[in-house]
DNA sequence: CAAACGATGTGTAACGTTTCATAATCCTCT
DNA sequence: AGAGGATTATGAAACGTTACACATCGTTTG
C-alpha cells in the first residue's frame, strides 16, 4: 500500500505560523494561549490540513483513547447489537473501538488479547469462553456474561431472575410439567444461572419440573434424543420448556414439528436473549429479553471509570419477559401481524 | 482509568538479556541473529512478559497495520455480515480493524473520517452516503456500494445484472405487469443501478413495466399511497414487484396484507440483499443475494494491494437469485420448513 | 603471518507528540 | 524610569521503536 506525501506535523505548523512547537501543542490541546498566537496557529493548521498523529500522542501519553471489543462474531443479534451499542457508547465518550472476533475459538481469544495488548488499548470488553483467559491486571478488562475472577468486573443480565421469570411464566400459563433445557459451552458461565433460577422458582412453587443440561460437544442430537425418549404415543410428557437460548428454541421447535407436537398448543416454549426478526422487530419466540444497550453502556462506564478499585465484581442487569408466539398468552400478540407468512 | 505498573520495553529486555537494543529489535522482528543471542533475548522477553508497543512502532514506521471500517450501523444483516467478514479477512492478513458507525448521519461520516485519519490507519473501507465526502487521496479508501470518484475504488455487487435478473425472474414466473419500487437515499449510488437493470431487461423483453422511485425523505407512506392508487376493486394492477431492498419488501408485504392483496398468489415480490432470518437461515423473501463475504474480501484485497495505481474504479461482484416464499416457484422451497409459524 | 573481507552485534538518530524547566515579555508599583 | 513579579512563549527531553552507520570479531587468502 502506497501513501502519497507525508502529512504535515506540528513542526510544520509551527514553522508556517512562526511560533514554537510547544505553542502549537497548546493550541491543539485547548490550553490557554495568547489570542494572536492562537489565531496564527489555527490558520496555519487549517492551511496545511494538519491532523494530530494519535500514534505519536499515544506513545507519549500512556493513553490511547482506544478500547477493544472481543466477541465470538457478529452473526448473532445479541453480538451485533452489543457491538453496535458499545461502539456508540465509546464514540460518545470520545473513544475509538477496535473490534476483534474469535469464532468461539479459545486460541483466537488468546491471540486477540495479545493483539490488542500490543495495540496498547486503554481497556478491553470481552465476551470469551476460555476457562483460563490470561489477562494481566495491568490492563482494565470488563467481561460480559462470564465471571472470570474477583478483580475482573463482569457485566451480565440477571440470568438467575430471568430463569425464575421463565418458570413463573410457564406455571402461570398453566404448565404442569415444565422442563429446562440447556445447551452451551463446557465451561460454566453466568448464563448457567438461568437454569438455577428456573429450578429455584419451580421448587418454591412446588412444581414438577425437570432440568436437563447438555454441552455443545454433545451436539444438538443429544437434545433431540432426550425429547424423543419423552414422547409417549405422540404426546410430549412436558407441557412447557424453558430453553437456555433463543437459538435452542429454534432447534426444539424444528424437532417438535417433525414429531408433530404442536407449539404452543401442546407445549409452550420460552427462550432467552430477546432475539428479534429483522424488519418486523417481532420476537423470534417468547423470550427473556436481555437489556443489550444497558449492558453495553454499563460495561463501557465501568471500563472507563476513573477509579476501578471499588467496582463490584458482578453486575446483573434486569431482564424482561416478552411474549413471542411460542406461548399461549391471554391476548394476541403483535406477531399476529405476520399472518401473511401463512401463505408462504 | 488507572493502569498498574508500566509494561516492559525493549530497553528492559535488552538489559535483562545483556544485549544491545538493536539486537532485541532484530529478534522481535525475525531478522537473523546469532543463535545464542536469539535465545537470550527470547528468554528475557518471555520472563518479562514483553509485548511490542505498536504505537511506538506505528510512529516510527509509517504503517500501523490498522484499517478502519465505517458503516451506518450493525443493525442490519448486510452491515453486520460485512463487518464480520471484513474483520475476519483483516485478521487473516495480520491487520486490526477499528469500527466506526455513523447512524446514516453524514456529519458523523465526516467525523469518522477525521477520527480515523488521526488514528493514522493504513486505509479505510467505507459505506457512506455523504454526496461530497472529503477523503484526501493520501489515505487509501475503498468505497462499498457507492462510486465516489475515479481515484476511489468502489466495490459493489452487480446491481445492474441483479435488477435484470429480478425482471427476468418475474417475467419467467408469469408476471405481465411488473413494477419496480425504489426507496433510498437522496444521493444516487451504485444501488440505483438495480432499477436501471430492471428497466433494461423489461424493455428487452417488451414487458409492460412500471418504475417508481422514492427517497427516504418521501417516507414509506408515499409508497403506500402509490400502491393504493393502483388498487382497483381490491385488485393490484401489478402482478410482480421488484423492491430495491429486502426491507422495502417487508413494508410492501405489510401494506398489501392490510389491503387484502395476497402474496405470492396475487402479486409476486422480489427484493435485494439476501437477508436471512436468524437461526433458520431462510431468506426473508425471494431476493437477489449480494455476495457479502466476497465483497468484504475484495475490498480488503484492493485496499491492501501494494500497487493501487491500476485498480479499477468499480468492481461489480456477481449476485444470485434465491427464492424465499414471496414468489411462486415451480418446486416448493426450503421455507416449507417453517410451517410451524402458521400456528403462531 | 598480516591484510582484507564477511558476518554479526552495537549504539544512536529519528518518528511526532507532550511536558516542563527556562527564557522572554509585559505590567504594575515604587 | 527602573525593578520586581506575573504571565506567557520557547525549546529540549522523553515516550518505545526501527534503521543505519559503525565497531568488533573471526576467518580466509596472498
Amino acid at each position: 500500500m502506497r501513501k502519497a506525501g507525508k502529512s504535515p506535523t506540528m513542526k510544520d505548523v509551527a514553522r508556517e505560523a512562526g511560533v514554537a512547537l510547544g505553542t502549537v501543542s497548546k493550541v491543539i490541546n485547548g490550553i490557554p494561549v495568547g489570542k494572536s498566537y492562537r489565531q496564527k496557529v489555527e490558520d496555519a493548521a487549517a492551511r496545511l490540513g494538519y491532523s494530530v498523529n494519535s500514534y505519536a500522542r499515544g506513545l507519549r501519553a500512556d493513553k490511547t483513547h482506544t478500547v477493544a471489543l472481543i466477541l465470538p462474531g457478529l452473526d448473532h443479534t445479541f453480538f451485533s447489537a452489543l457491538a453496535d451499542s458499545v461502539c456508540h457508547e465509546l464514540t460518545l465518550r470520545g473513544y475509538r473501538m477496535v473490534l476483534a472476533t474469535t469464532q468461539f475459538d479459545t486460541d483466537a481469544e488468546a491471540r486477540c488479547i495479545q493483539m490488542v495488548r500490543q495495540n496498547k488499548v486503554d481497556g478491553i470488553i470481552g465476551l470469551t469462553y476460555a476457562p483460563d483467559l490470561a489477562i494481566g491486571d495491568d490492563l482494565p478488562y470488563v467481561s460480559i456474561d462470564r465471571y472470570i475472577s474477583p478483580s475482573i468486573p463482569c457485566v451480565s443480565s440477571d440470568n438467575f431472575s430471568g430463569g425464575g421469570m421463565a418458570a413463573e411464566k410457564l406455571l402461570e400459563l398453566g404448565c404442569k410439567k415444565p422442563l429446562f433445557l440447556r445447551i452451551g459451552s463446557e465451561v460454566i458461565g453466568e448464563t448457567d444461572k438461568r437454569g438455577a433460577g428456573f429450578v429455584a422458582a419451580c421448587e418454591l412453587r412446588g412444581a414438577d419440573y425437570t432440568s436437563q443440561r447438555f454441552n455443545d460437544a454433545d451436539g444438538i442430537e443429544a437434545i433431540f434424543d432426550f425429547l424423543d425418549r419423552h414422547i409417549q404415543g405422540g404426546r410430549l410428557e412436558f407441557d412447557g420448556i424453558f430453553c437456555s437460548t433463543d437459538r435452542l428454541v429454534y432447534y426444539v421447535l424444528k424437532h417438535l414439528k417433525d414429531r408433530r407436537v404442536r407449539v404452543p398448543e401442546d407445549v409452550q416454549l420460552i427462550g432467552f436473549d430477546g432475539t428479534r426478526q429483522f424488519f418486523t422487530e417481532d420476537y423470534f419466540c417468547s423470550t427473556i429479553v436481555q437489556p443489550v444497550r444497558q449492558m453495553a453502556a454499563t460495561a463501557v462506564d465501568i471500563l472507563l471509570s476513573e477509579d476501578r478499585s471499588h467496582t463490584p465484581a458482578l453486575i446483573c442487569l434486569p431482564v424482561t419477559y416478552a411474549p413471542g408466539g411460542t406461548t399461549q398468552e391471554a391476548v394476541t400478540t403483535a406477531t399476529g401481524d405476520m399472518e401473511w407468512q401463512v401463505s408462504i
